[in-house]
RNA sequence: GGCCCCAUCGUCUAAUGGUUAGGACACGGCCUUCUCAAGGCUGUAAUCCGGGUUCGACUCCCGGUGGGGUCACCA
C-alpha cells in the first residue's frame, strides 16, 4: 500500500505538515522543573465544581513550580455545545480568582469574537478554532501508514458490537473486527467513487493482553494494558476526537503535566499510543479522583444533572465566600489542610488566607478513592473565613448577596448602614469572637430581627404565650418592662456585669427570682427564674429565642426601637 | 460482564512490621452563662472478611467480599 498517495487522494487540500506547526509553536523556554498544565473544559453548561477542583490544583502545580496555567475550550462536539457555556467557564473561573495565564480572559459571544479575547502565544485556545492544525497531523499519520480510513456505517458498528456481544467478546474496533484496516486501495477506490463518508482511524499496534507500567503522579504506579483498538481520531465530519486533539494540542502547547479527572485514566493506552505514533515525548499524567456523594446506600460521582452541589452557582447563591469554596477544595486535595488551617500561625495572622496554603502534589497522593462532599466541612471552614473578615467586609458582601437575592433585605441593610455594621460587630472584636455565620443567605437570617421590617411581633408572643398562658399576666410584666426599659441607664452601661447587675435588679422588682443557685436546685422552679425573665426581654424585642448577649442588642437596637417593639407586641 | 483502581471512626484522613491506632468535621456530656454562638475540658466511634509470611501485621502476600471508574464518530 502506498501510503503517501493515500493520504493525497483522501485530504489532497491540506498543505500544512506537523512541521509547520512545529515552526509557528516554538519550545517553550523555562525554568528548569517548571510545568505547564492546563483545563480542558467542555462548553457543554455550567462550571462543575469539578471543573473548579482541577483548576485549582493544575493551577497551583504550574504556579508553584514557575509554570503556566493554560485553559483551553475543548469543543470538538459541537452537537453537545451550549451556547453561553464558554462565558460561564471564564467567568467562574476568574470569580474564584482561577483565571488562566493562557486561554480565554473574556467571552464575549461567537467564537471569533472570543479568540480576540485570548492570551498567549500557543492559541488559538479553543479547539474549533484548530481544526487546520489537526488535519496536518492526521495526514502526517496517514502517510505514514499509521492511520487510515474506515468506510463502517453506524448501522454495521451496531451489528459488530451486537455479534461480539453475543459471542461474549469484548466490544471495539480490534484484530479481526477492524474491517477497514488492510483494506486494498481498490476497495478503497471504489467506496469514495461511490460517494461513501468515511472516518479516519489510529492503525493500533499493541496487544490488549500485554500490561504496561505507567507511572501516574497522583495514583502512584498502574498496570495498563496496550491498545489495541483502531479508534477514531477523525470523525466523519472532518472534527477530530479528543484523544487526537489531547496529543497535538498539549504538544504544541508545551504541556509537560497533564491533570484530568480519573474517568480518563481508561483512555490512557489510547493516548500513550498517540505520544508514541507521533515521537513525542509523554508528558506526567496526574489523574483526580472525582468529588462523590453519597447517594441513599451508594456512592457515585457528582452528578452535573443531578446534583445541586455540582454547580457553583449554588454555592454563589447560598453566599459563600469564594475563599470559602477554595479552602474547602484544598482540603479535599491535601488533607493536611486541616493541620496548616488551626496551626497559630494561620489563627493569629491577619493576612494569611486560604491561598497561602502550602499546597503539595505529595498530598494528593492516597488511596484512589474520591471523596465525599461534607457540607457541613465546608460551612466550618466557611465561618472560620467570614469571623477573619472585616465588619465592613462582611456588610459589604453581603449586602452584594442580598441585592440579588433578598432586595429588601438589601434596601434596609444599605439605608442604615451605620446601624448594620454595628449588629455585625456585636461580640466580634473579641478573642473568642462569634463564628455563626456561614455564608449570606444564613447569616441575614441571623441579623435581620434588628431592622423593624423584618421584626415579626406576632411570632414573639406566640412564643411567650407558650410560657405564660394568662393573656393578662404577659400584657402587664411586657407593659412594665416596657417602662423599666425607657430609661437610659440599660443603654449606656459601660460593663457587661454592671448591666447584668442592673437588669437582675429590675428582674426582682418585677418579681423574678434572681438566685441561679436555688433554680439549679429546683429546676421546676424555672418559670420564676432570671432567665425567664431575660426570655421574655429577648423574645419580645427580637422575635427570636436565640440571639447575642442582650447587653449588646440593646445598645446597639437602641433605647427608642426598644421602646417601640415592646409597644408592638 | 471485561479491564483498571481502591478499602482505617458517620465523613476526610494520620500511622509505610512494634503507637493505649492520632487529628479534623459531625455527634454527646461538662465548664462558662441571660438564650445562642464562640471558647475550654471531655466522651462515643474505625483497621471489610478469611487464610498465610513473621517473634510481631492497619502495614507484606493470596483468596473472597464490597465500593468506584471505564468500556461512543462525548469530552
Amino acid at each position: 500500500m502506498d501510503y503517501p498517495k493515500l493520504a493525497e487522494l483522501l485530504l489532497p487540500n491540506v498543505t500544512t505538515t506537523p512541521d509547520f506547526w512545529y515552526g509557528k509553536y516554538p519550545r517553550r523556554d523555562l525554568p528548569k522543573g517548571a510545568f505547564v498544565t492546563r483545563l480542558g473544559p467542555s462548553p457543554t453548561g455550567f462550571l462543575h465544581v469539578g471543573a473548579l477542583y482541577t483548576s485549582l490544583i493544575g493551577r497551583r502545580i504550574a504556579h508553584d513550580s514557575g509554570g503556566v496555567f493554560i485553559v483551553r475550550i475543548e469543543d470538538t462536539d459541537s452537537e453537545r455545545e451550549v451556547a453561553g457555556a464558554r462565558g460561564l467557564i471564564v467567568k467562574g473561573l476568574a470569580q474564584y480568582g482561577l483565571s488562566p495565564d493562557e486561554g480565554l480572559q473574556e467571552s464575549v459571544g461567537t467564537v471569533e469574537a472570543d479568540l480576540k479575547h485570548q492570551k498567549g502565544n500557543y492559541g488559538p485556545y479553543i479547539q474549533s478554532a484548530r481544526k487546520n492544525i489537526y488535519i496536518s497531523f492526521v495526514k502526517d499519520l496517514i502517510k505514514r501508514g499509521l492511520a487510515y480510513p474506515c468506510f463502517m456505517t453506524s448501522d454495521e458498528l451496531t451489528e459488530m458490537r451486537n455479534e461480539q456481544e453475543l459471542a461474549k467478546v469484548r466490544p471495539g474496533y480490534y484484530g479481526k473486527y477492524a474491517k477497514w484496516r488492510d483494506a486494498s486501495m481498490e476497495a478503497i477506490n471504489e467506496r469514495l467513487a461511490s460517494g461513501a463518508t468515511y472516518c479516519i482511524r489510529l492503525r493500533a499496534n499493541g496487544d490488549q493482553n500485554k500490561k504496561q507500567s505507567f507511572t501516574d503522579e497522583f495514583l502512584g504506579e498502574l498496570q495498563i494494558p496496550e491498545n489495541d483498538e483502531d479508534f477514531i481520531i477523525l470523525k466523519t465530519s472532518g472534527g477530530t476526537t479528543y484523544h487526537l486533539a489531547h496529543i497535538v494540542d498539549d504538544y504544541l502547547m508545551g504541556t509537560n503535566f497533564v491533570t484530568r479527572g480519573e474517568e480518563w485514566l481508561s483512555s490512557l493506552p489510547k493516548h500513550l499510543a498517540l505520544w508514541r505514533a507521533f515521537d513525542f515525548k509523554v508528558p506526567k499524567y496526574g489523574h483526580i479522583m472525582p468529588i462523590n456523594k453519597q447517594d441513599g446506600g451508594s456512592v457515585r460521582k457528582l452528578s452535573k444533572r443531578k446534583d445541586p452541589e455540582a454547580n457553583i452557582e449554588m454555592y454563589v447563591n447560598a453566599g459563600y465566600p469564594e475563599d470559602a469554596i477554595i479552602g474547602y477544595l484544598y482540603r479535599l486535595a491535601n488533607p493536611s489542610f486541616d493541620e496548616w488551617w488551626q496551626s497559630d500561625a494561620v489563627i493569629k495572622s491577619k493576612t494569611l488566607t486560604v491561598r497561602d496554603f502550602p499546597f503539595s502534589i505529595e498530598g494528593l497522593k492516597r488511596g484512589g478513592r474520591g471523596p465525599l462532599v461534607d457540607m457541613k466541612k465546608l460551612d466550618s471552614i466557611s465561618g472560620d473565613i467570614v469571623v477573619k473578615m472585616t465588619v465592613e467586609d462582611v456588610a459589604e458582601k453581603m449586602i452584594a448577596w442580598a441585592e440579588k437575592h433578598d432586595p429588601s433585605f438589601a434596601k434596609v441593610a444599605k439605608d442604615n448602614h451605620d446601624y448594620f455594621t454595628s449588629i455585625l460587630s456585636i461580640e466580634r472584636d473579641t478573642e473568642n469572637p462569634r463564628k455563626d455565620i456561614v455564608n449570606w443567605e444564613q447569616g441575614k437570617g441571623t441579623v435581620d430581627y434588628f431592622f423593624d421590617d423584618f421584626f415579626d411581633a406576632k411570632k414573639a408572643r406566640e412564643i411567650l404565650s407558650v410560657d405564660i398562658t394568662d393573656n393578662n399576666q404577659l400584657n402587664t410584666i411586657i407593659k412594665d418592662l416596657g417602662q423599666a426599659l425607657s430609661h437610659d441607664s440599660y443603654y449606656t452601661e459601660a460593663s457587661l456585669d454592671a448591666w447584668v447587675d442592673n437588669v437582675k435588679k429590675l428582674a426582682e422588682i418585677l418579681g423574678f427570682a434572681v438566685d441561679r443557685k436555688k433554680y439549679k436546685e429546683t429546676p421546676t422552679a424555672f418559670k420564676g427564674d432570671f432567665a425567664m425573665f431575660m426570655k421574655i426581654v429577648r423574645v419580645s424585642i427580637t422575635g427570636r429565642e436565640k440571639t447575642p448577649n442582650l447587653f449588646y442588642i440593646l445598645k446597639v437596637m437602641g433605647k427608642d426601637r426598644v421602646v417601640k417593639r415592646l409597644a408592638q407586641i
